[in-house]
DNA sequence: CCGACAACTGGAAACGCTTCCGGCTGATGT
DNA sequence: ACATCAGCCGGAAGCGTTTCCAGTTGTCGG
C-alpha cells in the first residue's frame, strides 16, 4: 500500500481511507488513489485489514450434506446474497455428530468468521451460547430451532397437505415411509412430517395401522426397501406418503418392479419438489428452496448490521399434483 | 498470546514456537505453554498468524452450479480432503456470464487464498490472464483445461461406451440429445460426447442422420422437449443417447407420456450415473465423481507443498447396464 | 578444566493495514 | 480584516503473530 500512496502522492492514511471508501477524503484525491491502485492492480491485504479492523467479512455455512439437492440449492441461494454483500462464504461439511462437535469446538476461538449459518440441523444450546458470547451471530435455515433466528417450512403443515390430498382422493389405507438422517437424530423435520401422518388419519377418522409405517435412513434405495416390505403385507396400502421425493422415487421403483402401476394400483406422494419429481411425474408438496436460502442470507446481513431480525420465518408449501396419485381402485 | 506467555513464564517467541509446533523448544517448556493455552482456552488469531506468516491456508473453489448433483458431489469430496489438511474452503459460485465476468474482473479471491480450483468449466484465455493475477496455484476438476493440472474423465471414451452399447444391442437408428450449458459455451465435454456419437456411427458403418441429433440447454425439461421433437420424426429413433442422465430422464418422460415403453419401444442411455439413475433403472455410463474431487484436492495439497504434480489425470468410466436399454424390436 | 558447540530462549523487527489525533488550508460570518 | 470552523490530510501507534538474530545455558571431547 505504501507504493500506492507514493504513486498517488499521498500518505498511507489517506490511501487507506480512499480505498476503503471512508469519508474525509477529497474527491480528487480519492480518484487519484483509486487510479493508482487500479493501475498497479492492487488490492488491500484482507489479513492485514482484518487484523486491525477486527471483523472478518466471512461467514461460515455449515451443512450436513452437500450433494443432496435440497442443501445444495439452499446453499446456492445463500451464497448469492452473501456474495452480493461482499462477504466470503466458508464451507464446512459436518457429516456426523463427531464432526459437528469438533466444528463448534474449534470455531468460536478461531474467530474465522463473523457469522455462521447452519443448514438443516439442530445446534445444541451450549454451542449456541458459546457463539453468542464471542459475538458471532448464528442463523438456521431449512429447519427450525428455537434458540436462534431461523427460516424454514412448516413440516407438519406440509405433511398435512400431502396426507389430506391422499385422503381426499379416497385412500384409507395409507402407508408412510419416514426418513431419518442417521447422523442427525431427533431433527424436528422428521417429527413434523410424521405427526402430520397421524393427525391427518385421526382427523379423517382412520385408525392408524402400525404395520403401515416404515422408518428408514434417508435415501432412495432405503425407500425402495421400505416399499417392498410394505408390498409384502397381507393387505398392502393403496397409497404411500414418503417424507421426501427421493424416498418416494425409490418406492416407485419397487412398485413398478413388482409389476404394479402408478397411480392405478398405488398412489405415491413425496415432499420437496425435487427437480426430478417433475420429470418423473411425482405428485409432491413443494417448498420454496431458493427463497429459504435467500432469506437466511438476508437475516445474516441484518444481524451483521446489528439490526433486529425476525426470529422465525415459516415459508408456505404447496401441493403439486402430478401423475403419481389418483383415487384408489374402486375394488379397493 | 502475551497472557499465555506470562502464564507459562516464557517469552512470546517461545510461546509462538510451542503453539505452532515448531522445533527448538524444550519438551517441558512446550508442555507448560500448551497447558496454559488449554487452560485459558486460547487459540492463535488466524489473521495475525497469516499476516505474519504470509499464507492463508484457504483455497477457493469456483463452480458454475452448486445445486447440480455432479458439482455438489465433487465439491463434497474436495471439501473433505481440504478440511482434512486443515485448509478452509471459500466457495464462489459463478452462474451466468455476468457473474463470471464479475468474478474474473474483481477477482474477489485475490489475496485471500493459497490456491484455487475451478470445477467443471473452461477458463477462457483472457480469464486465465486475470486468474494469473491471483498468483497462486490452480487446478481444474471435472473438465480438462490445458492451462492447469486437471482431473477429469475422457468424455469421448465415455460417449463411445454408451454408443457402442446401443450399437451392440443392434440399434442403427440412434438419436443424440446433446446438452450444452447455456452459460459456458464451447465446453469440451459437449464436444467430446458429441464426437463420440459420430465416430461410433462411422465405425459401425452407419451414416449419421442430421435430423436425429438435437442440441438443447442442459436440463431435464429440455431433454423432454428434444425427445418430443424426435418422436415427431417420420421415422423416429429406436434408441436415444443423451449427454447426461438428467436429460435422459426428461426424454424418458416424453416417451412414456407418448404411450411408448422403455426399453421395449425405445432405448435410452445417459452419462454420469446420477443417484436417481439407479432408482429409475436408467442405463448409463458412470463416472467416478467423488474420486475426481478427492484427486483434485490431493493435487492442491501437492502443489501447496511445492511438489510436482501430475498435469493430467483421466479417470475411467464404466458402462452400467440397467433397464432402459434393450435390443430394438425385431420389426424395427 | 577449558573451548567448542548444540540446544534453547528472548528481544525486537517485520507483516500490511486502520484509525486516533493533531495540524494545515481555505471558506465563512461579522 | 480577523476569528472560527469545517474539511482534508499526515504521523504514528496499534492489531497479534512469526521469525531473525543474538545471548545464555549446559554438555562433551580433549
Amino acid at each position: 500500500m505504501a507504493d500506492i500512496a507514493r504513486m498517488a502522492g499521498v500518505s498511507m492514511a489517506t490511501t487507506s481511507r480512499a480505498l476503503s471508501n471512508a469519508p474525509g477524503v477529497a474527491a480528487a484525491t480519492r480518484a487519484r488513489v483509486l487510479a493508482a491502485a487500479e493501475q498497479a492492480s492492487y488490492v488491500v491485504s484482507p489479513e492485514a485489514s482484518r487484523l486491525s479492523r477486527g471483523s472478518t467479512r466471512r461467514v461460515a455455512v455449515v451443512v450436513p450434506h452437500i450433494s443432496r439437492w435440497f442443501f445444495a440449492a439452499v446453499l446456492e441461494a445463500l451464497e448469492s446474497v452473501l456474495r452480493e454483500a461482499d462477504l466470503d462464504v466458508l464451507l464446512y461439511h459436518v457429516g456426523d455428530a463427531a464432526d459437528r462437535h469438533a466444528f463448534f469446538d474449534q470455531l468460536p476461538a478461531r474467530r474465522k468468521v463473523d457469522a455462521v449459518v447452519v443448514l438443516g440441523f439442530p445446534v445444541a444450546q451450549a454451542e449456541q451460547d458459546r457463539l453468542e458470547l464471542i459475538g458471532v451471530s448464528i442463523v438456521a435455515a431449512g429447519g427450525q430451532s428455537a434458540a436462534y433466528p431461523y427460516v424454514c417450512i412448516d413440516d407438519q403443515a406440509a405433511g398435512r397437505q400431502a396426507m389430506d390430498h391422499l385422503i381426499y382422493l379416497g385412500h384409507r389405507r395409507i402407508a408412510m415411509i419416514a426418513a431419518v438422517d442417521p447422523d442427525q437424530p431427533g431433527w424436528p423435520a422428521t417429527c413434523g412430517r410424521s405427526q402430520a401422518y397421524y393427525s391427518a388419519l385421526t382427523d379423517a377418522g382412520i385408525t392408524a395401522d402400525a404395520s403401515l409405517t416404515a422408518t428408514v435412513d434417508w435415501g432412495g434405495l432405503q425407500g425402495a426397501d421400505a416399499m417392498s416390505q410394505l408390498l409384502g403385507l397381507r393387505q398392502p396400502p393403496t397409497a404411500v406418503y414418503a417424507h421426501s421425493d427421493e424416498v418416494a422415487l425409490g418406492a416407485i421403483r419397487t412398485v413398478r418392479r413388482a409389476g404394479l402401476r402408478i397411480p392405478e394400483d398405488i398412489s405415491v406422494i413425496g415432499i420437496d419438489d425435487h427437480p426430478l419429481a417433475e420429470l418423473t411425474d411425482l405428485t409432491t408438496v413443494g417448498q420454496p428452496v431458493r427463497e429459504q436460502g435467500l432469506l437466511a442470507g438476508q437475516m445474516v446481513l441484518g444481524l451483521l448490521r446489528g439490526e433486529e431480525v425476525e426470529r422465525a420465518i415459516m415459508m408456505p408449501t404447496k401441493l403439486i399434483i402430478r401423475g403419481s396419485t389418483a383415487p384408489p381402485r374402486s375394488g379397493a
